[in-house]
DNA sequence: AATCCACAGGAAGCCCGGGAAC
DNA sequence: GTTCCCGGGCTTCCTGTGGATT
């Protein structure tokens, strides 16, 4: 056949066909590098504070605080590495533990992960709390040494029965013979400390490292780095990297989206079969990112949002110059009908239009139109086309496809 | 100056699911 | 297992309000 000779081989052709990238992953944020720019300082500083541990001390209980994009998470991996390399040189037994505590949010799952690191086999659930914490008490205690742990995205346990486990591996130690533990908290959040319990609190909080957002210049400096491993010689135009760091630098200094930002300008480099990558493929890249996020937020909406939410996009695309609260509120209640599901109350709804607004979706404002009423002008703040496509997706809004929306009464 | 529209947005309470305590 | 409690989603009821209109 034709069609199958012409496509035979596709996979291959596709994946010889890579002229940009020398190695892709050096671009993702999940890469630990030999060297980590611009943050000598942090480095050193925990150091200092973990050195007692290669003496045989317990170091100090540490909070590291910094927004997302950091470097928090990555300095700390590395310096985890570095101690149980050291001690293994002088023969002293370090183990540094690592969790993130978004995927392992409560106590149990941290105390089972932390006993199977140290070779107990418990499994994922059954077994009563204490009996895991007990478990990993003893694998811990078994040989002299000093374990330290560190609990990324803490912030994450607050609030759950976190507070418990936090509580409980803060005292640890008074319970252990022949180990140490102290902890690594790594939060995002910088009032972290105000919801913690007081005892917790300063146990955990010995010392604390705050780890300031990168600048542009320090962006740049991060993504040449990386560049040199993951592009091949002379594929980036003058101006891309400077202008991926200076997009991301508008985003708090985010280190992960400016590394993003680098790897998807290649992508879309690629797919147009360019053999350089421009500084317009950045700002492609930079509206795919956007776009993608805004998606992704969009399709983990609750349904009624969504309801909202498109009755919204038919109002706009019907050119309505300003919409207002009553407006979408009558054919939020169409739509309802349509698809048939509950309407709820026009209260609710104006709450869920400052969600929205929140959310960066929808664009709210409260004006007063005199005689005619107080109400919420909205208008969408991204392009709606898009988003109309992404809430189509689901599986209850698919009849609204071709659902019309009545003319607009002239009057 | 008084009126009045079309809502905003606060307060209280209902309902329900899920986890902790008994 | 049952009971208790909590938080989130939601409703009901409410008071408040900026400015065009009267």
């Amino acid at each position: 056949m034709d069609i199958k000779s012409s496509l035979s081989g596709i996979f291959e052709s596709l994946l010889e066909k890579e002229p940009l990238f020398k190695n892709k992953e050096a671009l993702r944020h999940s890469y630990t590098p030999s060297e980590l720019p611009h943050r000598e300082s942090e480095i050193r500083q925990l150091a200092t504070i973990l050195t007692p541990s290669l003496r045989g001390e317990t170091p100090s209980n540490i909070l590291i605080y910094g927004k997302s994009g950091t470097g928090k998470t990555i300095v700390s991996r590395f310096i985890g590495n570095e101690l149980m390399e050291t001690g293994r040189k002088i023969s002293v037994p370090i183990s540094v533990p690592y969790l993130n505590c978004e995927v392992t949010d409560t106590q149990y799952r941290i105390l089972s992960n932390l006993a199977k690191a140290f070779g107990k086999n418990v499994p994922f659930t059954g077994w009563p709390t204490d009996k895991v914490y007990n478990s990993f008490k003893e694998a811990a205690d078994r040989e002299q040494q000093c374990i330290i742990i560190i609990l990324d995205e803490i912030d994450k346990l607050i609030g759950k029965n976190g507070d418990n486990i936090l509580y409980n591996l803060s005292r640890i130690n008074s319970e252990l013979k022949n180990s140490r533990v102290s902890i690594i908290g790594i939060s995002n959040d910088l009032k972290l400390t105000e919801y913690l319990d007081s005892r917790v609190q300063s146990s955990l909080g010995e010392e604390k490292v705050v780890f300031s957002p990168y600048n542009a210049r320090q962006l740049e400096d991060i993504l040449k780095q990386r560049a040199e491993l993951g592009f091949k010689e002379g594929v980036l135009e003058e101006y891309v990297i400077p202008l991926c760091a200076a997009l991301a630098a508008r985003e708090h200094g985010d280190a992960r989206r400016a590394l993003d930002l680098l790897r998807v300008s290649g992508e879309v480099a690629e797919r147009e079969n360019s053999d350089v990558v421009t500084e317009k493929h950045v700002r492609k890249a930079n509206e795919k990112i956007e776009a993608d996020n805004i998606a992704e937020v969009v399709r983990t909406l609750p349904t009624q949002s969504k309801l909202l939410l498109y009755s919204v996009i038919l109002l706009d695309e019907r050119g309505e110059k300003t919409i207002t609260t009553g407006e979408v509120y009558t054919t939020y209640k169409r739509l309802c009908k349509a698809v048939s599901m509950d309407v709820l109350t026009q209260r609710r709804i104006s709450d869920l239009i400052s969600e929205l607004d929140m959310l960066g979706i929808l664009n709210s404002r409260v004006v007063s139109k005199g005689r005619y009423g107080r109400t919420k002008e909205i208008k969408m703040e991204v392009p709606p086309i898009g988003i109309r496509a992404v809430l189509e997706d689901d599986i209850r809004m698919k009849k609204l496809s071709d659902y019309r929306l009545p003319q607009r009464r002239l009057i």
